[in-house]
RNA sequence: GCGCUCGUAGUUCAACGGAUAGAACACCAGAUUGCGGAUCUGGCGGUUGUGGGUUCGAUUCCCGCCGAGCGCGCCA
């Protein structure tokens, strides 16, 4: 591709000048003005201040330039700005590029560059006290995208989620349950909501622990919550039951003993690293009848996942456990792994609101609303697209009163139906068009959209640094966007030549390939008709 | 009190430290004797919470303040 050309003559370049070796930049152009490409080398270099004397980013443009020229895949290349060098491409030499993506077909956007490394997600490992509910409902899809684009670049995935089997909260449900079986009134409840009194039906099983009959509770209920997210199209490959981790919790606390990061206090004891940041944050990981922790479950787990080989483990949590990632970090580290490989994603908890009264959520209240009602109601398409439109990190809000109307004003049926219109025209002709002069694609719309395909490969790359994979939405709306105005302008039935017409029909199915791979990595569907 | 996250158009949100801060919804005005109008064009709308700092350049990085959400348990 030509992006690729111009990286290596400008490597070329700096290095016949011996400036030092830095990480080259170059983007497509937002503004037309600035050329299709362009790239802030010289603004870079200007910063390194070299021993070889001052030189502005000017100076240091003008001679990249120069020893640069013109390749003969450029019309030419400026310096602008306070130091940006931008890159005007022969019409020919960027359409040509065109190729690349209808020969690759469902593997654009693809490469083997994690092949042989192996990754873990974890996600959604929703706290089975009570059905999925719409605050954490984001944790699905995003954890979902990251695994579809990692496994996309040839890493080897496992999709994974922790089922907490155990503990003091499947206790205290299970004794709620029981009073609520036993129709004991008084009992002050820890849980409400209907879903308890459906639990108790089913369950009727008073002789038992509260212990057995909360281990019965949370299992029926993460029954449901596996096919809940089953309609949200989420699979995994590894269930982990906090009750298995448990047992080899003795080994593990073993390990950080003779790390020395254990203390003990009032017969508990207690994860203590010499860290400044977790001084006073140390937590139980025995407790002093001897039982464990879901803390102590979850080093055990994190064990395991770095002795399995694991290149990258990614753990997509809600916001509220972000006091469990430094400690969770600084239990790996004692146990001799690279906490860098762990990378966690926090997602906001959405803010459901009703006008403008917000609900507040909570299990033990039993006054939330469960992702099963919302995704009911607005589909799994626009369910998906709306919780994968905006970085994790934001407090977004979430109005239930205009829920059928936003799904109806949802940017997924822009999308699809730019994916539609693709078909129709597809389906519409039949001409194969093997002999293709793509440089007769010149009215601005053709090459915005063009320009646009061609990023597809660097955005999925980049999106397996940063994981921010509500950039896939962005870049679908766009592409949409991009599509529709070339339609009203560029008819491809009608076009006023043949030549022209197998042109656009190239564009076209590289348009509907790059739009379906996007939408594919979303689990979204891409239909043919609407 | 301490910690994490956030604050951008009326609203919901974008923007690897880059050039004139972008979309959508809402509102106003237009477009189709064409491949699907679930479309397109134009307009309205901003002191990026606030005050400093670093930088050639800050919505982005650092510090203070204000506001919001969350966490700080021998729960998960």
């Amino acid at each position: 591709m030509v992006k690729n050309l111009i990286l290596a003559d400008l490597k070329k370049a700096i290095e016949s000048l011996r400036y030092p070796k830095t990480d080259i930049v170059c983007n497509s152009s937002k503004n037309p003005q600035f050329g299709d490409y362009s790239t802030n080398l010289a603004l870079q270099l200007a910063k390194l201040k070299l021993p070889s004397g001052k030189q502005s980013p000017k100076d240091f443009a003008n001679k990249i330039l120069s020893k640069f020229g013109t390749p003969d895949y450029l019309d030419k290349a400026e310096v602008a700005g306070e130091g940006f060098i931008n890159f005007f491409i022969k019409i020919e030499s960027l359409v040509k590029d065109l190729q690349e993506v209808l020969e690759k077909g469902e593997d654009f956007g693809k490469s083997n560059f994690g092949k042989g490394k192996k990754i873990r997600v974890e996600y959604v490992s929703a706290n089975p006290t009570g059905p999925l509910h719409m605050g954490n409902a984001r944790g699905g899809p995003l954890g979902d995208v990251i695994a579809n684009v990692l496994e996309s670049l040839g890493y080897e995935v496992l999709r994974e989620y922790i089922h907490n089997d155990v503990g003091e909260q499947v206790k205290a449900l299970g004794a709620t349950i029981k009073a609520k079986i036993g129709d004991k009134v008084g009992k002050d409840f820890q849980y409400q909501g209907e879903y308890v009194n459906e639990l108790a039906n089913k369950i009727r099983a008073e002789g038992e622990s509260d212990e057995e009959v909360g281990k019965m509770a949370v299992d029926l209920l993460y029954e449901e919550i596996m096919t809940d997210v089953g309609a949200m199209g989420i699979k995994f490959d590894l269930i982990v039951k906090e009750s298995e981790l448990r047992k080899d919790a003795p080994q593990a606390i073993e390990q950080l003993q003779e790390a020395g990061v254990v203390k003990e206090k009032g017969g508990a004891l207690w994860l203590a690293p010499n860290d400044e940041f977790l001084k006073d944050r140390e937590t139980v990981i025995r407790k002093s009848d001897g039982g464990f922790t879901y803390f102590t479950a979850d080093i055990v787990y994190h064990k395991q996942k770095f002795e399995s080989g694991a290149e990258v483990i990614v753990d997509v949590f809600g916001a509220n456990h972000h006091g469990h990632v430094p400690r969770l970090q600084a239990a790996v580290s004692a146990l001799g792994f690279d906490p860098d490989k762990l990378k966690f994603v926090l997602y906001q908890y959405v803010r459901i609101k009703r006008g403008t009264e917000v609900i507040k959520m909570s299990k033990r209240a039993g006054n939330y609303i469960t992702a099963r009602e919302v995704l009911d109601e607005v589909g799994v398409d626009a369910f998906r697209f709306y919780l994968l439109r905006f970085a994790p990190q934001t407090h977004m809000d979430f109005d239930l009163e205009l829920l059928k109307e936003q799904s109806s004003h949802n940017p997924v049926y822009y999308v699809q139906y730019a994916h539609a219109r693709m078909n129709n025209i597809l389906v519409k002709t039949k001409k194969e068009p093997d002999e293709v002069d793509y440089s007769l694609l010149a009215d601005p719309t053709e090459i915005g959209l063009i320009k646009h395909l061609l990023t597809f490969p660097d955005l999925v790359a980049e999106l397996a640094n940063n994981l921010q994979v509500h950039q896939l939405t962005e870049y679908a709306i766009t592409l949409a966007d991009l599509f529709h105005r070339f339609y009203e302008y560029c008819p491809v039935l009608a076009a006023e030549t043949e030549p022209l017409q197998r042109g656009r029909i190239s564009l076209v199915q590289a348009a509907k390939i790059t739009l379906a791979n996007t939408l594919n990595l979303l689990g979204v569907s891409a239909p043919e008709r609407m």
